[in-house]
DNA sequence: GGCTTGTTGCGACTCAGTCTCGATAAATGG
DNA sequence: CCATTTATCGAGACTGAGTCGCAACAAGCC
């Protein structure tokens, strides 16, 4: 998660412009709990009368995600999702129950992939690893319906 | 990879009928190197006067990817490619040279998402790995282009 | 051979995401 | 403050992947 703040800041920081827009999609990204997609955003902003155009929500996740302050995850249905993440750890367990994601840190993966590389003599550039499951939350939620 | 028959073997195993497209299609992943698209399938198949219509394309590879004999991969790019696959193992190392793909086995990545889940408490139920670099023949290419 | 029913292909359709372009408005400097 | 420059925006047309409905077809089975 990021505070709207920290997105408007970090976009100044990097010259680009403070618009409208931008303020809005920080806000609307700061208040949304897990992952979400374009479409999300589009009909949250249409809602509160903000009316992002569908382009401009494009290009504002595109450049935020270019400076790390989302990340784009594919769901196993294929959908392409977003999260906010502060820039830093770079894989996200997502869980299946509330959507909320968590950070993950490289540690143990990183020998584990070093590994693999030796094995194969592939020279690995880059990966991606989304995990999914239910969080501690969920879980008791769970246990208490069935 | 997986060879033709294999594909129609198992189709028939498990009661699906033999038909011409669906031979057609093992024919056409049976030639495969690396990764490829639904797009790639039709047009290949149009160029070899084959002909399948574009449902049917879609269709079989949901089919065929019900039965683990080809995965569906999220390139970077947020393209969909399936890559053919032996049954069993479950991540794909893909080289950005050439396309080709290797299977890794879960091994040391296991113990790895079992420290993680410990550590966010979260139950971890499904991931996808995907793994990206060069292969050992492309590494080579590549040194002696530059 | 005839029947049943799974499979096919066509074409229309949906929906995410992109592109173009004229209008708008941040930032900057005087 | 105002003027200038140029990044950004929004509307809407467009593209391309993937889906759906349906009538025609043909595997598999007797």
């Amino acid at each position: 998660m990021v505070a709207g703040d920290t997105i408007v800041s970090t976009l100044q920081r990097h010259g680009y412009r403070i618009t409208a827009p931008r303020r809005g999609m920080a806000r609307l990204i700061a208040e949304r709990q897990g992952h979400f997609t374009a479409e999300d955003l589009l009909r949250a902003s249409r809602r509160q009368r903000a009316g992002l155009g569908r382009a401009t929500v494009f290009r504002s996740l595109e450049l935020l995600a270019s400076l790390d302050l989302v990340e784009r995850v594919d769901l196993p249905s294929g959908e392409h999702a977003y999260v906010s993440c502060e820039p830093a750890h770079h894989h996200h367990l997502v869980c299946s129950g509330c959507g909320r994601a968590v950070g993950v840190e490289e540690g143990d993966l990183d020998a584990a992939l070093r590994e693999i590389g030796r094995r194969t003599g592939y020279q690995i550039d880059s990966h991606r690893l989304e995990l999914f499951g239910l969080c501690a939350t969920c879980q008791r939620a769970d246990s208490k319906v069935n």
